[in-house]
DNA sequence: CAATTCCTATTGTCGGACAACCGGTTTATA
DNA sequence: TATAAACCGGTTGTCCGACAATAGGAATTG
């Protein structure tokens, strides 16, 4: 048996520790957002490695999404924005293929809380944010519009909450059921104008800053959702994908 | 100006395709949890396409999570696992630099209503888990292994939730506030007592199956720990890092 | 049969090369 | 002169080939 006084040690590929080094640089704000990565070429110079090395490091960053193609092919720096950690959150629940169902709980549990905390918070430019999508609700007609919409309301109130934290969960959860909305408002012909009722309540409780009225018409909203799913003929366990 | 008759058609460079046929074939099982991934020379001669190519669609995959580095260098599969998932989204909100007020406005927003949900849902199993990581806290003298057990409970409670939703999006908050939950209890000598006590009235009212008390007690448990934080003198807008 | 010594496969990294493509510049044309 | 076309340099995407390090297994040896 030989000597093992000395503890593995574990080199990080170089690959890596490229990663490692930009990531931090992004993170601290050294490089700024929108900013141009430098390019692989000179990157490679700097690290003293080779492009390909350069590369792979690069792809961490780009899946990490942390940086992204620019109009020149150049690679820009994209400082984590809410939306992106969102979808990103969004992906790996969907990577697990979670159900409509668990979604549907999930929204169940933590929106009307969300509202509560929106009526506590809710500004005028919110109130205005959201009475405008819900005009644009009343006159549109294409289903996609009325997802757009539904959507839009939805992150409304997630980002009223002035919390990137409760904003970027709720953000995952509007994005997992978004997809799978279309076919309930499709199938059923006065889904619209039922969201557009529900909203304008959400709305006048907010007005009046009403917690509990909020939180109260955000559950019957949601109820409403599992309801168009059940009489759209969408099995609540269908993976949402 | 030239014809604009056909699309600009942009084609995904070869790595993103390396990537995304390789996830279709984990998602769909294809390629099962644990398995080896071929070999990148392997790879290579089947897609057609250069080791290095190949090399960046891996990067990508192991950033995603949905590879990682085996105990023989060769890669193996690794489906999606929650706890990973709930990983990646924290990392993803670390990155934002978020504050503990933030994690701790969401977490008092979510974990009352997760508790009453683990009411409803809890089993004898989860149960018996919980008691024996609140025996373990009555026993235990270091402050890593109080922040160890404070955390397994609340990690058992977004378990009992039964709901892959819920569970990463609350393990997630778990995570970010653990971070920082090793100073609140090295400052406070008697923050495991506290902890300790608060468990047991969860543990009752969840015995009981009484929703309501048990979210009433997680609210005093998460008062409870905004009061230590703020006893022990910690900046609530500290990031959380 | 256990410990040790090859041998082979595979990864991490490197050097170099080249086509495609984008933005900007120069040149030709109306 | 204004505009369109041709040109050019820089950068990325991809390829070819190569090699050291190392882990696992096979062969060898005691």
């Amino acid at each position: 048996m030989t000597e093992t006084r000395f503890s593995r040690l574990n080199r990080a590929p170089a690959y890596k520790l490229v990663y490692d080094t930009i990531e931090a640089d992004i993170v601290s704000g050294r490089l700024a957002d929108g900013a141009l990565l430098p390019t692989e070429g000179a990157l490679a110079e700097q690290f003293g490695v080779h492009r390909s090395t350069v590369r792979e490091g690069i792809r961490l960053l780009e899946q990490q999404g942390l940086i992204a193609r620019g109009a020149a092919k150049r690679m820009v720096v994209a400082a984590p924005k809410t939306a992106d950690t969102a979808a990103r959150a969004s992906k790996g629940l969907a990577l697990h293929g979670v159900t409509f169902d668990e979604v549907w709980a999930a929204l169940a549990l933590f929106q009307p809380e969300a509202a509560r905390l929106a009526a506590r918070h809710m500004t005028p430019d919110a109130l205005i944010a959201l009475a405008a999508i819900n005009d644009a609700l009343g006159q549109q007609q294409s289903s996609e519009q009325t997802v757009e919409s539904a959507f839009a309301f939805f992150q409304a109130i997630a980002a009223a909450s002035g919390n990137r934290v409760i904003l970027v969960q709720l953000q995952s959860l509007n994005l997992l059921i978004a997809t799978s909305l279309a076919r309930v408002i499709d199938a059923l012909p006065n889904a619209s104008a039922r969201i557009r009722d529900a909203q304008k309540n959400l709305i006048i409780a907010f007005e009046a800053r009403d917690a509990d009225k909020a939180a109260e018409w955000m559950r019957k909203h949601i109820d409403d959702l599992r309801r168009g799913y059940e009489v759209a003929g969408v099995a609540t366990d269908t993976k949402v994908v």
